[in-house]
DNA sequence: AAGACGGGGTG
DNA sequence: CACCCAGTCTT
């Protein structure tokens, strides 16, 4: 989208929002506490989750004094489940601030508000907008998903430096005549139209949309994945000819062992008999499978839990696209990954 | 910049 | 089961 049709885009947007807008509880109120308490709540948290929590928490501690004055392990009580409980003790503390520093005004400035436990750079812009109806940026994973998309902007949104680009672009367009419904159209619009997998023939800005008109859309945001420890369990299949040669595949040339060659593997599902399970994802048919070995192995960021089984091909059984047989004088000659290796010493050893 | 913090929904 | 999600604080 091009910053010249803001007004275009901002009316569409409004529009739709207006018109489509969930009826939540914190939607029928002005009080910027109230704003506080659920934006606090829907940090990390689904709406549905959220709602009878906050209708709850509102109805026992109706003012920020009550809030201020009550027993923490009261007010725990009331978080009890939702989760991130740091996050309530936080919105007490900086209630606390706002009773005692404040004279219970929530402050309307960005740099003032961010003192305030408890509150960020997101839930600052949510409640100075939403509540005060001041101009500024509330960007989440939301509006990084949408405008990433809207702009195509393609840094690494899991890189916390990238956030202030998308915070400056929002300044660029926000609706200064009701930044409130912008923020909350925008977050409105990621979350039931603009998810991960995007909806965009219910789009109301897709023809402001620069991913939509490249067919991009599915490939935004771009986010680094964090290498968490994965776990999988590998079921490889060593199958024979007659002739005493080696079924094998090369692996995908890039990633993990790129180009080397292996037994036919498959991710092994629980649910599902191994020859099944290899046929439907190889398509190789086996007579029969017979374990013959097992053994760990640990890559940097996966740890496999490797069974070999010896099976015999199906006379019928087609040879797919990028497997060959090899002598055990041809196997020495190509490169072939660590769990491989194992099993074929298990192999001439038995 | 990376890790901790909870729980629920989804493919 | 891995991954995602209306973030903030600590290290």
């Amino acid at each position: 989208m091009k910053i010249s049709q803001k007004e275009e885009f901002n009316k569409a947007l409004l529009t739709w929002y207006h018109q489509e807008k969930r009826d939540l509880p914190w939607r029928r109120t002005s009080d910027p506490y109230y704003i506080w308490v659920s934006e606090v709540m829907l940090q990390q948290t689904r709406v549905d989750t959220v709602i009878p929590y906050y209708e709850k928490f509102i109805a026992s501690f109706p003012t920020m004094e009550s809030l201020a004055e009550a027993e923490e392990e009261h007010v725990l009580k009331h978080w009890e489940g939702l989760g991130y409980y740091s996050r309530v003790r936080n919105l007490q503390a900086g209630v606390k601030e706002v009773v005692g520093n404040y004279e219970s005004k929530i402050p309307r400035t960005r740099a003032e508000i961010l003192n305030l436990r408890g509150i960020g750079p997101y839930t600052a812009g949510a409640v100075l907008s939403i509540a005060y109806g001041v101009p500024e940026h509330a960007v989440d994973g939301n509006v990084m998903r949408v405008f990433s998309r809207l702009f195509m902007i393609e840094e690494d949104i899991a890189l916390p430096k990238t956030k202030k680009v998308f915070e400056q672009r929002v300044m660029d367009v926000i609706d200064e005549t009701d930044p409130s419904s912008f923020n909350q159209a925008i977050m409105e619009l990621g979350a039931t139209i603009c998810t991960p997998n995007p909806r965009c023939l219910l789009c109301p800005v897709r023809d402001f949309c620069t991913a939509f008109e490249e067919g991009k859309q599915e490939e935004l945001p771009v986010k680094t994945k964090k290498l968490k420890k994965k776990v999988m369990t590998i079921h490889s299949f060593a199958i024979s000819e007659p002739g005493g040669k080696w079924l094998l595949r090369k692996r995908p040339a890039q990633g993990l062992l790129g180009d080397f060659w292996e037994f036919p593997q498959i991710e092994c599902n629980p649910s599902m008999d191994s020859a099944d399970a290899l046929k439907s994802a190889t398509g190789l048919v086996i007579e029969q499978g017979e374990a013959f070995a097992q053994f760990k192995h640990i890559f940097s960021h996966v740890t496999w839990h490797v069974e070999g089984y010896h099976a015999v091909l199906k006379d019928s059984s087609p040879i797919p696209e990028g497997y060959r047989f090899f002598s055990d004088e041809e196997l020495e000659l190509v490169p072939q990954s660590k769990p491989m290796s194992k099993l074929l010493m298990h192999l001439k050893n038995n």
